[in-house]
RNA sequence: GCGGAUGUAGUUUAAUGGUAGAACCUCAGCCUUCCAAGCUGACUACGUGGGUUCGAUUCCCAUCAUCCGCUCCA
């Protein structure tokens, strides 16, 4: 097979119904996309396969789906406002762009504080240092513009800026201002976990790689509140957590590595990124952090709520340590449809083209195919009306039983039940394999035991 | 944001200053009893907006979008 290409995934997302271009007949709106039939099923799959496993088997795990808009002393307290922008400045000859922070960084000589420079602190330093366009060699900048990265949106009748309400642009905070709700009403005790899968927004202006990067985007992410002490041993847990999770997911082991953090974000002790082998490049699908007290502190501190918990057993009272790990929610599909793809040679020399997808990620568990359309399609149109009430089946009765094998294969449909006389006569029916392509009969009484089975996770 | 490329049906593409041809796909009919068969027919396209021109899908400009490479990336 030749080398696939980011146009390829693009195109094939289309064609089958996985992901089109967002507002398309308007031409399209940069960096958003929308799920198409396949592509929902596909990413709410992967959505169930986590909260499977995170939050229905896990001990001492909760689940929550916190408002998008929040207080925007949330934000205050997480320090968001104050740094989750960018101190923009341009070259004025090359027109090259550059964050402020990122060049002085680059090229500081002794220790200093960028984070705590002001614009125009920092706009003396790189002409008194006389730090040149790293592109164009000349020294004649832009003032430096903070670009945040929060969507702002207003809430009531009046647009001013006490009524300024924020888009969220990460989910963790709806699980530190809820953390101690949880802990009363399901009566938790620490060690325990909150996850939540939703949706964050940033005002990027970077491009982005199909749905890799986009202005609003899902998460899956869990926060583990722990004791400080044991917060490095947990870290260590959920990042092999998450490497495990994706690998159950069918993400082939050496597409995956770790990758550490060289900087850290401005809460953060530890962090870890996972990342896939895209066919753009290695692309992070997790990431790991160690937040340790850094958010619920801050929130004790704007809001006067006290954010202590009390251990019952030691009467000991103090802020838990949270190790936080967050799974893409449209980067995980992504990676999923990218590995899955395959153009296979047959042995008769033609190509199939085969979503190779874990049967429980799958859009379709399976699909019903009378094999003549006037003979067997009252007995298929009953199977399928049974199959369908435990999950979404495929029914097709257009064209030759090869083609419509092929179809399924292209959307990654692991199994297709075949009707025909021996069904009607015998109530036996044919089950063809996706990945081998090989045929087995059994009776219509075992289909559900049998399916039930192949597609667990 | 920078640089490069591209934009014609769902996909892949052809041609053209006088508004477009195909293949695959899809759909309907006939045929067909297990891996993209055949026949007949049907649907569907020049990203958007300006300019030049008698006339623009074609030339020019702008814009939008995508891909590639940078840059960036909590």
């Amino acid at each position: 097979m030749k080398k696939l290409t980011m146009e390829k995934i693009v195109s094939v997302c289309k064609q089958y119904g996985f992901i089109f271009q967002g507002s398309e007949i308007y031409g399209g709106l940069a960096n958003t996309w929308d799920y198409g039939p396949l592509g929902v099923e596909l990413k709410n799959n992967i959505k169930k396969a986590w909260w499977k496993q995170f939050i229905q088997e896990r001990v001492n795990s909760y689940g929550v789906d916190a408002a998008i808009l929040m207080s925007p002393r949330v934000w205050e307290a997480s320090g968001h406002i104050s740094s989750f922008d960018d101190p923009l400045m341009d070259c004025k000859k090359c027109k090259m762009r550059y964050r402020a922070d990122n060049l002085i960084e680059a090229n500081m000589t002794e220790d200093i504080k960028v984070n705590a420079m002001t614009n125009e602190e920092m706009l003396k330093y790189v002409y008194d240092k006389g730090i040149k366009c790293p592109h164009c060699g000349a020294l004649d900048y832009t003032d430096i513009r903070r670009f945040n990265l929060m969507f702002k949106t207003f809430r009531g009748v009046t647009e001013d800026n006490n009524s300024i309400v924020y888009l969220r642009p990460e989910n963790a905070q709806g699980e530190y201002v809820n953390y101690l709700n949880v802990q009363r009403s399901m009566r938790a005790k620490i060690p325990f976990g909150i996850g939540q899968i939703g949706k964050a927004f940033r005002n990027e202006i970077t491009p982005g790689n199909f749905t890799f990067r986009t202005i609003e985007f899902e998460q899956m992410e869990y926060q583990f509140f722990c004791r400080k002490g044991e917060d490095e041993k947990y870290y260590e847990e959920f990042k092999q957590i998450g490497m495990d999770f994706f690998q159950s997911l069918g993400l082939p082991k050496e597409k995956l590595r770790f990758k550490d953090h060289d900087k850290l974000a401005h809460y953060a002790k530890a962090a870890v990124d996972i990342e896939y082998l895209f066919p753009f490049g290695w692309g992070e699908i997790n990431g790991t952090h160690n937040r340790t007290d850094f958010d619920l502190r801050n929130h004790q501190l704007y809001s006067k709520k006290t954010m202590e918990y009390l251990d019952p057993e030691t009467n000991e009272k103090f802020i838990p340590y949270v190790i936080e790990s967050t799974y893409g929610a449209d980067r995980t599909p992504l990676a999923i449809i990218c590995d899955a793809y395959n153009e296979e040679q047959l042995e008769d020399g033609e190509i199939r083209e085969v979503l190779k997808l874990h049967p429980f990620l799958a859009p379709y568990k399976c699909s019903v195919l009378p094999l003549v359309k006037k003979y067997h399609s009252e007995k298929a149109t009953e199977i399928y009306s049974v199959l369908s009430k435990d999950y979404m089946v495929s029914y097709d009765d257009s064209g030759s039983i090869g083609k419509r094998y092929r179809r399924q294969d292209a959307i990654g449909t692991p199994f297709s039940i075949t009707v025909d006389d021996n069904t009607i006569n015998n109530n036996m029916v044919t089950i063809r394999d996706r990945d081998t392509m090989k045929q087995i009969t059994i009776k219509i009484d075992e289909l559900k035991a049998y399916l039930t089975q192949k597609i667990n996770f």
